[in-house]
RNA sequence: GGGGGGAUACCAAAGCGGCCAACUGGGGCAGACUGUAAAUCUGUUGUCUUACGACUUCGCAGGUUCGAAUCCUGCUCCCCCCA
């Protein structure tokens, strides 16, 4: 196959880049790797800890795809064997480890779901078990000698722990080692990471270097902030956007970012042509409203397609904006003839985790029957032939009740 | 090896014999508002009960006491300092 001329290559790696150490390797490789007509090895590694990926899991596995767009060889590690480590990396806490069960199990579920950005068959998978495994204490004693604690301890992660008298493990500064050592193996020309990855990421070129190999190019992406606006996207914050949600949850999610992201997200996260991205810059100036309606339709049509997207916008139309009950809201029985309290009904709908707090929700306005906010908790609904009602509980759950 | 400090609800962190279901902040939930599921403001945040109230909860197991998150004993886990 040929390859696209070096600086259209460049234009499309560089979309949406933080850093990339140096730039001048990357051109080199890329002109080399032209000239050869031999795609560069783009490393990817993956941690088996959290099966769930989101939006800003997706801001890297976009960059890879695109790399595979423009023939390039990519290489996704399942990080098993370093897994048992658990990459410290922007942690606050040790982390567990993880039996060999559970590393199983979630890689497969990683790749099920970076199968939606990744050409799979164009994918090649491997796991670092397979040469860190056999790795003898003697060869672990050598390699952590080409790293010193004063390097490892000046980390912004481990230099906050050890400052706010958190754990650290000895075991957590073989993590970055472990990493390099998959460069050395697969003799990456390009690791892609985070910005928060670089100290692992330059630790690959040092110990590639070492080995006389030609070091890997270093490139990193931003951390996607989340949906708060504030903090980077991530599971534990709740601030994300997975990429197996439903559609209407999705739609609903990208609306509640901040305008000022809505740029971002677009550069990062969506299949808009680059060359479109300044137009979408200037709608974001002009009318905020419906180029972040326009975010959360692609993003909703890139990961469940244009049908499942309209549906999507209708729907938040219609609930939130209209407050309206949806369509697919379920349906609860009562006996017909029979009074029963709303409290009980609610109960019924398991909308609730207690009676409790079904009360308080109450209390505070946040139920309604037919469109009529209900406070008083002794309300009781009496179900007579053919009698029908529209409950709302809280901001988001509806259901339709009635006699039988 | 020696010395010191700590374990409290989803998280952080007060409380140190009754006034504690437990201050406060974050988060969550709800209301108002809004183009929005954002921001802001307000309320709320153990379970059961219409309510009075009852019950379970402050690392684990016992004990002292009319009464313990608070005192004592043992256990488990964690952090710091010195060596």
């Amino acid at each position: 196959m040929s390859f696209k001329p070096v600086d259209e290559q460049l234009k499309i790696i560089k979309r949406g880049t933080v850093e990339i150490v140096p730039e001048d390797e990357l051109v080199e490789k890329l002109k080399r790797s032209k000239k050869e007509n031999k795609p560069l090895r783009i490393k990817l590694g993956c941690d088996p800890t959290r099966p769930d990926l989101h939006l800003g899991h997706s801001v890297i596995l976009r960059k890879m795809r695109q790399f595979q767009n423009l023939g390039h060889k990519i290489i996704l590690i399942i990080g098993d064997f370093t897994a048992l480590i658990g990459d410290p990396t922007g942690q606050n806490k040790t982390r567990p480890s993880l039996s060999p069960e559970d590393i199983k199990e979630n890689a497969k579920t990683y790749l099920d779901q970076a199968g939606k950005i990744l050409d799979r068959e164009k994918t090649e998978i491997v796991y670092n078990s397979d040469w860190l495994g056999p790795v003898t204490f003697e060869g672990v004693i050598k390699l952590s000698s080409k790293l010193t604690v004063a390097r490892m301890i000046e980390r912004d992660d481990f230099s906050k722990r050890f400052e706010a008298n958190e754990p650290i493990s000895l075991h957590e500064f073989l993590y970055p080692l472990a990493q390099g050592q998959d460069s050395v193996h697969l003799k990456s020309d390009v690791e892609l990471g985070g910005t928060d990855q670089k100290f692992n990421l330059l630790v690959g070129r040092d110990l590639q270097k070492d080995d006389g190999q030609d070091p890997q190019v270093c490139l990193m992406m931003p951390l996607l902030v989340g949906t708060d606006g504030s903090k980077k996207m991530s599971k534990s914050y709740d601030n994300y956007i997975g990429i197996s949600e439903e559609a209407n949850d999705m739609y609903g999610k990208a609306l509640s970012i901040p305008d000022d992201l809505i740029y971002s997200y677009f550069e990062l996260v969506t299949d808009i042509p680059t060359d479109e991205l300044k137009n979408i810059k200037e709608q974001v100036e002009k009318d905020p409203r419906n180029t972040k309606h326009y975010l959360a339709y692609t993003i909703t049509r890139m990961y469940h397609g244009e049908g499942k997207a309209k549906k999507a916008k209708e729907h938040f139309e219609k609930t939130v904006i209209n407050k309206e009950i949806p369509d697919d809201a379920p349906t609860f029985e009562f006996d017909e003839g029979s009074t029963v309290r709303l409290l009980d009904v609610i109960s019924e709908t398991g909308f609730t985790q207690s009676n409790g707090e079904t009360k308080r929700l109450i209390k505070q306005g946040g139920v309604s029957v037919d469109d009529e906010k209900v406070k008083d908790i002794n309300h009781e609904i009496t179900f007579s032939s053919g009698s029908e009602f529209e409950l709302k509980v809280g901001k988001r759950k509806y259901a339709r009740i009635k006699s039988a």
